[in-house]
RNA sequence: GCGGGUGUAGCUCAGUGGUAGAGCGUCACGUUGCCAACGUGAAUGUCGGGCGUUCGAAUCGCCUCACCCGCUCCA
């Protein structure tokens, strides 16, 4: 048995392993890279998640900016769309990165951050030498390898800096890849894209292709009209929807973190222009309440403002971008994204107005004001796998004085497993009256009965799967009519009457 | 995609050319009196996969897949 007392990444991808959260898809089969299944407890675990998302968007009242309750509404759009969806969006053409290849050394690095070195003035014959931006050691090495190559010492001001994306086909044919010593074997910047194509019907050529979607946002923005015609919502408002996307990265990593499927919780939420900054603060703010109150409230979780270097295109110039970030074992010190807040202004609801041939007609009408404009956007939109995984990683406790060496501390509202209820020994009619708790129980929360095993036993699992109650009915629970009620974080435990279980669970689980 | 590492039972691992093992876990029966108790019995292996070398391969070689670390990238 796995004796986790350090809080690892093995030793957490073996817990979710052996307690079924999650293994790897088609793992019979060798598996496959980027795909990974949820078992039992993870499943369960991800849909207390998303449903807490859901209930806490789109259906509980939450106080806006001005006090008054936000309005959300809710949306379902297909996987694939039609691909001019993407060309408006942007993920055809914009959405890759450029990467050039070293035929040489066989590296491949991003077009835009590959920088070259060479004399200041010289404009034909003598040799570039490229190294990467921020790369110090890169740097020196190719000044060494100019002065080398021009046969003396240079002074800075005789140095030159360009970017390998402005070079010329001449350019690159006189320059020395990084991490070789030949001119000429970087390849031309190149497009790598994610999205995953197939193919709609049965004829497989370009005609028929389509994508699966990189993300879920662009099905929100195309039923924009859709929704504000059908349920009488008025700016400011959001659509909020879950789903799966589809990235073809190049390297998926991190246990799930990051995934060629996976699903987000995005929510696209309209506002008149002049309001992004108030809008975007809000969002900004509630996200990351939202986070740690689904039980990332430790030091591990921090929200993170863009700088404006790193800002997408359809960003600059806006309110701000921020990220709700975890401190992921895999990610220490440095922290891994959960949730993106993007004002992301007008650009997706104008590319598609302009791109489906509706123009101007497309805008949206105040029709207390009369205004019409193209709503502004504050996207929130986060990821569920790494959401479950860092619930996942928050909750690994080890404890080397429990029998289990570790306990699953996860708040009682996303817990896969909200109580067990054992019979102390399996005869003198505890068995019977743990059943009947049992099915009382069930009706309104998931709670697991356990007759097997020594009672010890039995409470390690539930602290493996972080079950936070267990209820023993013991001998004396048919003369008292009560049972013993074990909290997993304390182990203590409490009598309660056995017809005042159901209320306690109601108060510490909610409903 | 590049470089490095790893891959044997559910888990942790032993096994370096000669009949696939241990501990824990799991299941059944018995026992039980609050934290992985005990007894008896049982099930579980493409030794990651393929090809090769060999009389014989978990073990040696080549290819491949997956995972981990670094680069890269990202919801």
């Amino acid at each position: 048995m796995a004796q986790a007392t350090e809080k690892t990444m093995d030793a957490i991808v073996s817990l979710c392993r052996r307690r079924g959260f999650i293994f790897q898809s088609s793992e019979i089969y060798g598996g496959i890279n980027g795909f990974w299944d949820y078992g039992p407890m993870g499943a369960a675990l991800k849909r207390n998640l998303k449903n807490a998302w859901w209930q806490d968007i789109v259906e509980r009242e939450l106080p806006g900016p001005d006090g008054k309750p936000v309005s959300v509404v809710g949306l379902e759009s297909t996987i694939i769309m039609n691909p001019k969806v993407w060309e408006a969006s942007g993920h055809i053409g914009g959405f890759n990165d450029p990467m050039v290849d070293c035929k040489d050394s066989k590296s491949r690095y991003r077009a835009d951050h590959v920088l070259c070195l060479g004399l200041k003035g010289q404009t034909e014959g003598g040799q570039l030498y490229a190294f990467l931006e921020g790369d110090d050691d890169g740097l020196a090495k190719a000044r060494k390898k100019l002065e080398k190559y021009t046969k003396r010492s240079l002074e800075d001001a005789e140095l030159d800096t360009c970017a390998f994306m402005d070079l010329s086909a001449e350019e690159r044919a006189i320059t020395v890849g990084p991490d070789t010593k030949e001119v000429g074997t970087l390849t031309e910047p190149r497009m790598f894209n994610l999205m995953f194509e197939t193919h709609c019907g049965a004829i497989r050529n370009d005609d028929a292709k389509a994508y699966l979607r990189p993300e879920t946002a662009q099905g929100i923005f195309v039923n924009f009209h859709n929704v504000v015609d059908s349920s009488r919502v008025r700016v400011p408002f959001g659509i909020a929807q879950m789903g799966k996307s589809f990235r073809n990265e190049v390297t998926p990593r991190n246990f799930t973190f990051r995934s060629r499927e996976f699903e987000q919780m995005e929510l696209e939420f309209f506002i008149h222009p002049d309001e992004a900054q108030t809008w975007y603060d809000f969002w900004r703010n509630e996200r990351y309440r939202w986070w740690k109150a689904i039980g990332l409230a430790g030091d591990n979780l921090i929200l993170r403002d863009h700088d404006t270097a790193e800002l997408a295109h359809y960003a600059k110039n806006g309110a701000g971008v921020c990220d709700v970030e975890y401190k992921f074992p895999f990610t220490d010190p440095g922290f891994g994204e959960l949730e993106g807040v993007a004002h992301r202004s007008d650009y997706d609801l104008r590319q598609h107005a302009e791109h489906c041939g509706k123009g101007d007609k497309w805008r949206y009408l105040d029709q207390l004001t009369n205004e019409r404009y193209f709503p502004h956007v504050i996207e929130p939109s986060a990821g569920a796998d790494r959401g479950t995984l860092a619930l996942i990683c928050e909750a690994f406790t080890p404890d080397d004085s429990r029998p289990s060496k570790v306990y699953m501390n996860f708040e009682p509202r996303v817990a896969p497993i909200k109580a067990g209820i054992f019979p102390l020994v399996k005869k003198d009619g505890m068995p019977e009256i743990a059943d009947k708790l049992y099915r009382e129980l069930r009706r309104k929360h998931v709670v697991e009965f356990d007759e097997k095993q020594s009672i010890g036993k039995r409470y390690a699992r539930m602290d493996e799967v972080g079950t936070p109650y267990c209820m023993t009915i013991d001998g004396d629970t048919a003369s008292d009519q009560a049972v013993t009620i074990r909290e997993r974080n304390t182990q203590s435990q409490e009598r309660v009457a056995l017809d005042k279980v159901a209320d306690f669970l109601d108060e510490k689980i909610g409903s």
